[in-house]
DNA sequence: CATCGATGTTGAG
DNA sequence: TCAACCTCGATGG
């Protein structure tokens, strides 16, 4: 379920809590009591998000491969730093508003001009290292709770007892002094060598949070090009590009103005270089606010609004029928591949 | 309380 | 192309 945006904020949940620690590992439900085993009293000693794959790196070597699927979750207990603060106005960040195509403007074919995810200022504290992170720590010192993370992030009961009693079909423990996280239905857990690790990453096209400085452009738009298939399901290919997932497919072709079945090789190299500087926008706002919030350049009710109500986020995801917040022709939802795609008809045309 | 649908991927046919 | 995987929030009665 999650898309990019969430994995990464897992990752550094756990590079945040776990890294560094020793890592009790048990599988309450018992399939995956075997991979436990092979890493269980080992220290963590990595956590890296690739699209929509978690690595966990363990002594000797060995990472566990987690990716969610559709319904995956870690939950995070005990000592932790529950990231709440996100939904409030800490995630609002400086709307950088040049992007007149997007706002109201109906200016038909104007490409997308995505602020640059360097260009969102930092609130005011922000960290060094180029991280910001202060949205994680502004909620000040770790607290004994709850929080679950899939592709909504919530806040449970604050804890009475170490470590709680694990809830439901819980695949993986993992567990060090003061924190426990715990992973159910997940597509993908397990162990594996190093080599093998490399093995999927290699199939995957560009993270721009990893390839951003380099390659990764280049890499995602000759790939677009070449090919005969539409764009609508070309930005679902993970060897194309990871962490798009079926919201922000939706969501990045509505901001191009671009429609979902033109082919790959159609698109100009212009527009291909823009889906993916806003690809690179769209994720750093969701690592940094936690919220899928493909509609930026709202005013304050909007935002109000947006936070509110799941179907207020967005331009086009979930809204067949309803008006276009543009032109107001009716969202348009048709099958591919077996998934919802939704489209303006008119501002897509 | 039962049913539906979902932000994903794989593998069988 | 489609079922299976597997969980839970939203929806409706």
């Amino acid at each position: 379920m999650p898309e990019g945006h969430s994995v990464h904020r897992i990752a550094r949940q756990f590079a945040l809590h776990f890294v560094g620690q020793s890592v009790t590992a048990s599988s309450p439900q018992g399939r995956f009591a075997a991979g436990a085993a092979q890493i269980s009293g080992m220290r963590m000693t990595d956590a890296r998000a690739v699209g929509k794959q978690m690595f966990l790196e363990f002594d000797e070597r060995l990472w566990l491969r987690v990716h969610l699927g559709m319904y995956g979750a870690w939950d995070f207990a005990g000592d932790i730093t529950a990231d709440a603060t996100t939904a409030s106005a800490n995630g609002r960040m400086g709307q950088t508003n040049q992007r007149g195509t997007v706002v109201g403007a109906e200016s038909g074919a104007a490409p997308v001009s995505p602020a640059p995810a360097s260009a969102a200022p930092a609130s005011p504290a922000a960290g060094q290292n180029g991280e910001n992170e202060d949205s994680l720590h502004s909620i000040g010192a770790p607290r004994r709770t709850r929080l679950r993370m899939s592709e909504s992030e919530k806040l449970g009961m604050p804890l009475e007892t170490f470590p709680p009693e694990p809830i439901g079909a819980v695949r993986v423990r993992l567990r060090t002094e003061g924190a426990v996280a715990d992973l159910r239905g997940p597509t993908a857990c397990e162990v594996l060598h190093p080599e093998e690790v490399q093995a999927v990453i290699a199939k995957l096209g560009p993270d721009p949070l990893l390839d951003d400085a380099g390659d990764g452009e280049d890499r995602f738009v000759t790939a677009v090009r070449k090919k005969q298939t539409p764009i609508g399901l070309i930005l679902m290919d993970q060897a194309v590009v990871s962490g798009i997932g079926n919201v922000y497919r939706a969501e990045l072709l509505f901001r191009a103005r671009l429609n979902p079945h033109t082919p790959g090789k159609l698109v100009t190299d212009d527009l291909a270089r823009a889906l993916w500087k806003d690809w690179s926008y769209l994720l750093e706002l969701g690592v940094r606010t936690g919220q899928m919030m493909t509609m930026d350049d709202l005013d304050d009710e909007g935002y109000t609004r947006a936070l509110a109500n799941r179907d207020d986020r967005h331009w086009v995801y979930h809204r067949a029928g309803k008006p276009c917040r543009v032109c107001g022709t009716d969202i348009v939802m048709e099958l591919a591949a077996a998934r919802k795609l939704y489209y303006c008809p008119h501002c897509q045309a």
